[in-house]
Parts: C-alpha cells; structure tokens; sequence
DNA sequence: TATTTTATAATGGTCCAACCATTATGATGA
DNA sequence: TCATCATAATGGTTGGACCATTATAAAATA
C-alpha cells in the first residue's frame, strides 16, 4: 500500500480518493485493516484532525468500519449495500417519497422478480420454494396468532425468488425496498384469518407458475400479492385513523 | 432551532442525529444556512473538530452542503438524491454488479414504467412525447452522425415517461439507472443508421402504445427498446474485444 | 500447571488554540 | 459611477494534548 501525500482544494478528498481507489484496486481487500490514524496522517502527510474527516466520509459511504481500543481501527468492509438502504430511508424520512408510492415500486420489482425466477428456476429452487410454501401452509392454518411466523416464510419467499433471478441487483433492491416498507406493515396492518389464506393462496399460485415457468402468471400473482398489502393499509387507515406520532407516511411529497 | 448539549458514545454521532431530526421536522428546510461552525460548536458544547466531523457525514449523506468564505456555511440541501446515485455508482465500481446486471434490470424498470405511463397518461403527456418523436425522427433520417441528438431524445423520452408514472421513485431510480448506464453506452456502443431506424421504430411502438392505453404492449415494446442496447454492446464485446483500461465492466461479481 | 487478575500499550474519540485560504461586504479612491 | 482594496467572517488545516476502550502480555493466584 502505497498513498501519495494529500494535496488539492480539501485535502480530506483527496485522502478518501485515494483510499477508494485503493480498494477499488483491490489493494485494499474487504476484512484488511487500515493502519492507524497515527500512520495515515504520516502517510498523507496530514493531521489527525483532516485524516479522521476522511475516514468519517469513507466510514459513511460504507467502505470502512471503524474498530475501537488496541489492535482496533478502519477495517475495509465487503459491500456497501447498506448505504444504499440508507438514501432510500432517508427519502422517505424527507417524505420525497410516501408509502403510496413505495407499494407501487415494490409491486413492479416483485412482478419482475417473479417473472424472471419463473424463467430461471432449476429444480433445486422449486424444492426450496415448496418447502417454505408447506411451512406457510402450516401457519396459515393455525390462524392469525401465527401471523409472524407466517410472514417470515412470505419474507424468505420473496427472498429465494430474487435470489433465482441470480442478479444483485433484483437482490438488493427488493430487500432494501422491503427494509424499509416492513415497518409500516407491521403499524398499519390487521390480519385476520381470511386474509391469511388469502395471502397462503397467493403464494401458492406464485410457486406454481414459477414451477411451470410460466413468467406473465407469475408476475401478475407476484403484483396482487404485493397489492393486497397495500389495500390491507389504506383501509386501515380509512377506518381507524391510525394517527401516529410525527409525520403521515402516505402523504405525498 | 434549539440543540441539546451532546453526549453519547461518539459526540459527533449525537450531532448528526440532531440536526437530521431538525431537518427530518423542518426546523431546518432547504435553503436554510446552519449557524457557523464556531456557533455550533458552543451550542452543542464540543469541539470544533467533533463538530466538523458530523458535517462531515452529513454532507456526504447528501442533506447539507459546505459553502466556503464569509457567509458561507452549511446550506439545507433539497433532496440527497445524490448519495442513492452514488451507492449505486460504488457497487459498479466495486463490480458487485455488473453491466449485464445492470441492463436487465433497466429493462425490468423501463417495461413498468412504460406499462404504468401507458394507464396513466395524459393528452398532454401524449403530446409532448409526440413532439419528441418528431424531433427523433429528423435525427433518425439524418443518419448515425446525429446519434448524440437521436440519444438525447431518447433520454428525455424515457424521463418524461417516468414522470407520468407520477411516482418519485420510478423518476429517480430510472434516472440513476440511466446515469450509471450511460457511460458504457458511450463506450462500447457502435450506431449505424439502420440501428438507428430501429431505436426510432421502437420509440413510436412506445408511444402508440401508451397513446393507446395499451400497457402490456407499453411494457413488451419498452423492455425490447432497452434490450437493443444489451445486444449492441455484447456485439461490439465479442467483435473487438474492446477492453479499456482496468476493470471489465460485464464480469460477474 | 492452569486460570484469573492486573498492568501495559495501542488505538480511536475528544478537546484546545492557533493559523491559513476563501469570499462577501463595505470603505476608499479614481 | 465604477473599480480597487482593506476588513472581517467563515471553512480548512495543523499540532499537541488527554481520555476511553480494548487486546495483549505479564503477574498473581488457585
């Protein structure tokens, strides 16, 4: 590992550039630790004070991860996945962007996400699919006071089906999308059995165009199952006035 | 705008937290110019360094912005639309995704976006996506020495496709997309004036469709639109081994 | 010997006080 | 009236000091 001395208009830049491009270069590998702030600074020529800012940055971005006490420091981390998730959070904390739309989005991800799996799929992947549909059937059939534990079987469904598509991207997104859409399920929702089975016989007709490969039928079940969420939210909302604290997160921007 | 004294683990963490909550409740709105660096530092009681370092992280996470020299100071930006641009930008370069990743993808977002423009279009919107066809067409006939114009067209078509959607999302994550795209585009793209009678062939598919109210075919029409690209490329990939410098952008991850 | 406890040192987190570079503003002068 | 220049406010940088946390090794203990 090799820095140039810092220079440029802020000097701070100049250190995360260079850090990055390091890692970008795979000079740096995920898991390597930085050597101190006390050695960067000689490195860079810096002060500590300029140096820390850099790291904040680098910190920020999610390529590092600052480690406290001896034999601590800046370790380069794998994949800054989570500053993405971060922007979009943010987004809707600055109520850019409303639940309304966030369900819209989703719907379309998860109805391309189904349609891709349904071309993809290899055997191995229909195996795990009915697996989880057969945990799901179980929960479903114990009614509503199961509905945690079904919904952690309809999360991991969604995930295998991104996972099918076997691009990161499809990946990703529908994880950071569904991060940040969870909470407003789990405020807004009311889940009565009915619903349950009705939610248990959308997956069942999304695995089963899946199994077929059939991609526009698994698309369009993928999107009313997305759907039903959403409608389960805007009547909840209609009828109770579920007012919480602080901002409306259907509102639109 | 009234700060609590900071405390916590890291300080400068406390810092951020609170002027983001001041943000996120528009105590502090775009525009605004927080109070100099010398004046927070005596309102949250901590360093200037400390101080420093959560503006630190707040310019990077794209919610305020520096300005250097008398009155100058950190401004309330708008929209940090750019740290989600940027994440996005980081993984390519960290070639978690790839350019094939990246095409699909687009194809996924550009189908639904053209399907859901398709239900919501107005006559407006129809006209003003009939004069940019109009412009398109000119460019077409005049052959591949107008492809940056052609392009342009193009770029602007998909936008104003993705505001019909009225969705911020779809406007924001097709522009990304397209930002990010856009320079291998330029790149590795070889355009001759029948490729070009194609692109324009596509575009008025789009359109009428969309006129039409037509979703699904909105959706075929578009998703075959942007696929042209992907093929464009992985010709031009396999004929001249065209290998820039350093990293190949089409390796998976 | 094996285990627990304790000292040590390395490292990040914070603070202070100063100085430099940039820029808006108003005073000064042609 | 306009150009020029001094001034002050503001961010950018520096160096040195001290505190809090933690891994490691030494020392004490069972």
């Amino acid at each position: 590992m090799q820095f140039r001395v810092a220079q440029k208009n802020r000097i701070f830049q100049d250190v995360v550039s260079q850090i990055e491009e390091a890692i970008f270069k795979k000079e740096l590998c995920p898991g390597d630790t930085l050597p101190s702030e006390r050695e960067l600074k000689e490195m860079f020529q810096t002060s500590r004070g300029t140096l820390r800012e850099a790291l904040r940055v680098l910190e920020q971005k999610g390529l590092i991860e600052i480690r406290l006490g001896a034999g601590g420091g800046a370790v380069v981390k794998d994949a800054p996945t989570g500053s993405f998730s971060d922007s979009l959070a943010l987004l809707i904390r600055l109520q850019k962007i409303s639940l309304t739309h966030l369900s819209e989005f989703r719907e379309g991800i998860e109805g391309t996400v189904a349609a891709l799996a349904a071309e993809r799929a290899e055997p191995g992947d229909i195996d795990t699919l009915e697996k989880l549909l057969l945990e799901a059937k179980q929960y479903a059939e114990q009614g509503h006071r199961y509905w945690d534990d079904f919904y952690e079987i309809d999360k991991q469904m969604h995930q295998i089906l991104a996972e099918i598509t076997d691009n990161p991207l499809y990946i990703l997104i529908s994880e950071i999308v569904h991060e940040n859409i969870h909470q407003y399920y789990n405020q807004y929702l009311s889940i009565d059995d009915r619903r349950m089975m009705e939610n248990y016989q959308d997956l069942c007709n999304i695995v089963n165009a899946v199994k077929a490969g059939q991609a526009d039928a698994a698309q369009t079940h993928a999107q009313y199952h997305v759907r039903r969420f959403s409608q389960y939210m805007s009547a909840a909302l209609q009828d109770g006035t579920a007012e919480q604290e602080g901002a409306d997160p259907v509102s639109d921007s």
